[in-house]
DNA sequence: ATTTATTTTTAGATTGATCTAAAAATAAAT
DNA sequence: ATTTATTTTTAGATCAATCTAAAAATAAAT
């Protein structure tokens, strides 16, 4: 009952996790086959075993769906995870595309009072450098509010996660602001004239963006105001 | 050849290091087991794997002694090990003696960018949290000095690695000065007069120890002046 | 130099995680 | 409502890591 889960184990719960975007939704063989890369019968034998340890409800031809328990532990995983990418990049200064992989193997570790400690080492992150929500330890995630820079109040917070549009012209600007995904955004005013805006990107010196540009660069926002 | 070594395997790498304190000396399968715990069959198995991939030397009832090859990688997993010890301790506050099964962990962790980054961002400590040397990429270790408190050079450093007595009273004082095992001292001053030296306990407030008590604390030395 | 004790190795089995190939169930198409 | 296609499951194998129990080699003792 106590007994500890493989590895494997823990990813084919969180890839369930995953792929189950509304709760109890039902993931099929094939799809979690796909998702781990291996094959059906692979996917099939490990589905019985999960299921067999009461962590996820199993009906044959019919897939697989987290039980609580089974769910509690998908989302300490996906904790430990985001939480060890804000230490990449933030203490190490990694980029945010090259943090994945090593997450992938430090989201394993097992050891309550290390997870206690590096979220108070980190300051108790609510969000990874993708933007997306870190579950506390009870498994509550902040609601995350999604919007373009051009609709967001003054003075609210956010990471870039998406850029509306796929402009050659746009990226290039983005990229000679040193915009990219996982930047760190500060919206300090709006024109009314224009509705051009002045923001901070990753805590730098102030920079401008035009309306059509604020409109397109959409951030999950960190702080409201 | 370049097939990822299993935990297990890594692990028996770093047995036969550390239980061959000179180096090239044969291990014997017995010893191996007791440190593994597990089984003489067991590590035979292993000793018969390494061998074959050619990391280990290995002669039947003779023992098995690392190659350049395995000893590259054993050092490697001690140098990632004492690093994340260093990360626990000075970073996320642990104690000393708390470290030790986390780091068995991490230091399985695949990522050179990762250790070359974290060595960084610990300042490339070259003595871990017990004052065991930490080896640097290559696998060259600092040669460690280990003195007493009143032998040491003034403007010495180093950590506390032991205590020469086991009386209760001298115990308790240095427990009162908040001195333990991992315990960073700056040596500043020695009297000559009684021989009596002033410290600081972790970059705390100067202390002051009398010539029978700092006879008594071994360091080992980060610093020599 | 035998006998006895210890250490080391082999043989055979088990368990978890995986595979391929074939069978069974379900869904889609006519 | 059959046929066809797709998905899912089973059966049987393999490989790494482990075990127990027995056999073989070495070391120690008389």
């Amino acid at each position: 009952m106590v007994t500890e889960l493989s590895f494997t184990e823990e990813n084919y719960l969180k890839a369930i996790y995953h792929l189950s975007s509304q709760d109890g939704e039902s993931v099929n063989t094939n799809a979690l086959a796909e998702s781990m890369s291996t094959t059906p019968a692979s996917a099939n034998d490990m589905v019985k075993r999960l299921a067999q340890k009461n962590l996820i409800r199993y009906q044959k031809y019919k897939g697989a769906s987290l039980l609580p328990s089974g769910k509690k532990i998908a989302l300490n995983i996906v904790r430990k995870h985001r939480l060890w990418e804000v230490f990449l990049v933030d203490k190490l200064g990694f980029k945010w595309d090259e943090v994945h992989v090593i997450a992938e193997q430090l989201e394993h570790i097992k050891s309550p009072s290390l997870i206690k400690r590096l979220d108070k080492f980190l300051g108790h992150p609510t969000m990874d450098p993708h933007g997306d929500p870190i579950p506390n330890e009870d498994g509550v995630m902040k609601e995350t509010r999604r919007a373009s820079i051009a609709e967001v109040d003054i003075h609210s917070k956010g990471i870039v996660v998406a850029v509306n549009n796929d402009d050659t012209l746009l990226l290039q600007h983005l990229d000679s602001l040193g915009i990219k995904l996982g930047s760190k955004i500060d919206v300090l005013e709006r024109m009314d004239f224009d509705g051009s805006v002045s923001i901070t990107i990753d805590e730098g010196p102030k920079q401008f963006l035009s309306k059509p540009v604020a409109e397109n660069l959409m951030i999950t926002l960190t702080e409201t105001k």
